[in-house]
DNA sequence: GGAGTTTGTTCCTCTCAGTCGCTAACCTAG
DNA sequence: CTAGGTTAGCGACTGAGAGGAACAAACTCC
């Protein structure tokens, strides 16, 4: 009886859909699937759920198999999937996170791993293709109305730099003038008074700045319909 | 050996957070426990989720139990908890949707099922009481930047009807003529020409409106640091 | 010291949300 | 029929935030 209950309970999988800026792209982490099914197609890193381990530990878990989990600068879960033909082979759920590591750390990848540019996706394994994109979205959205930005930077950085993650992000150009100014009136960049040397190439020195604060804040004055009187 | 893994396995259940706005306040559908563990607090509607169905074909199975599934006029899915102890007796996962009724539908529900207000929620069992919190946030952000309230709205009403039905569910007063210029500004709404009849009361008859359309569509203005030139 | 390069600042404009008050359209009472 | 009450709709004004562009600042190299 216990057997019978337990045998139609479906599997359930972790996955974490891992961005980072590189190179002026947004890549996802993927890795090369050597097994069928979709054998040779890329899968987003993940594992199955274990008994005693809450979701996003299971997915801090499996990403450290591929990625230092210690680079990752934000986690938060995304949908679960439960289309009962999204895996071939069985009965599947997958919940699905997405990860954010700063664009100055490179953390070691296992052989048959790759970071591939988002906008350019090599053919996905099972229903890893919308999720990956969903990702995107979910993190576009959130650069625009959070301070989401700090997961993609390091810690301190140049506004032409920070220019060069949104527009990576974004996918579209970003004007830093804009940028700047955007930033600064919610209160989400402090300045550290440093700047970065120019080096052999000359212009003005930039002023490096941090992020205020490394926790997920929402910048309220998007709500719109606000209530009477602020 | 699949029975051991099988055993493994945690059970999955799905849960809706029903919303409605009812006599001028935004109130969720919950039914009181009659057994342990929780007896006698209040829970969300849901269950287990069978074999070979999707996650959303099931909550729709489960509300249909308790709510006249064809009122619902959105239903998307929230989040996924997975603490090992959120559930005392055994361990299980379960995937939370949101749904909407308009404010028109009456549905018949069982004995033991209320409409109870949001911003006032009896005890609550397992961690519903978070989620339903988490249903507000959402359906509140969402009325901001999407047209979400054609979920709420019956299908053709008065400005003043409309401003009822957002004051209620975002928590605070909203001005008439604002969520009428904001609204058809954005194209959402539709004059359909009809006018309501005053009645005794008196005082100049109100203009009727629908929703544009009735599936979600999200107002892309709200994209700050948008691409150049627009 | 001047040209070239990159960064930072200021000014201007546009759009849209919020507020207030006036006008419109209906009712009832006298 | 008119005056007064009631609700709805509309327009003018205000303020805030965002985008664009021109100009000023700070550096290197020749």
């Amino acid at each position: 009886m216990v057997t019978d209950r337990a045998t139609t309970t479906a599997a359930h999988v972790v996955l974490g859909a891992v961005l980072q800026v590189r190179d002026g792209r947004l890549r996802v982490l993927l890795w090369q699937r050597a097994r069928e099914p979709f054998s040779g197609a890329w899968a987003m890193p993940g594992g199955t759920l274990d008994e005693s381990e809450s979701l996003e530990q299971s997915v801090r878990r499996h990403l450290a198999a591929k990625v230092d989990v210690r680079e990752l600068s934000h986690l938060e879960q995304l949908e679960t999937r439960s289309d009962p033909d999204r895996n071939p082979r069985r009965r599947e759920l997958a919940t699905a996170y997405l990860g954010l590591v700063p664009s100055d750390v490179d953390p070691a990848v296992p052989a048959d791993t790759r970071w591939h540019p988002v906008d350019r996706l090599p053919p996905l394994a099972f229903d890893h293709k919308p999720i990956v994109l969903a990702a995107r979205e979910r993190l576009q959205a959130k650069l625009s109305y959070t301070n989401l930005g700090f997961a993609l930077a390091p810690h301190t950085f140049t506004i032409s730099e920070l220019r060069e993650l949104y527009t990576a992000a974004l996918g579209h150009d970003v004007s830093p003038t804009n940028l700047r100014r955007v930033l600064i009136r919610r209160g989400l960049l402090t300045a550290t008074g440093q700047h970065r040397d120019p080096g052999r190439a000359g212009g003005r020195p930039a002023a490096l700045f941090r992020f205020h604060d490394h926790t997920l804040a929402i910048t309220d004055q998007f709500a719109v319909l606000r209530p009477p009187g602020r």
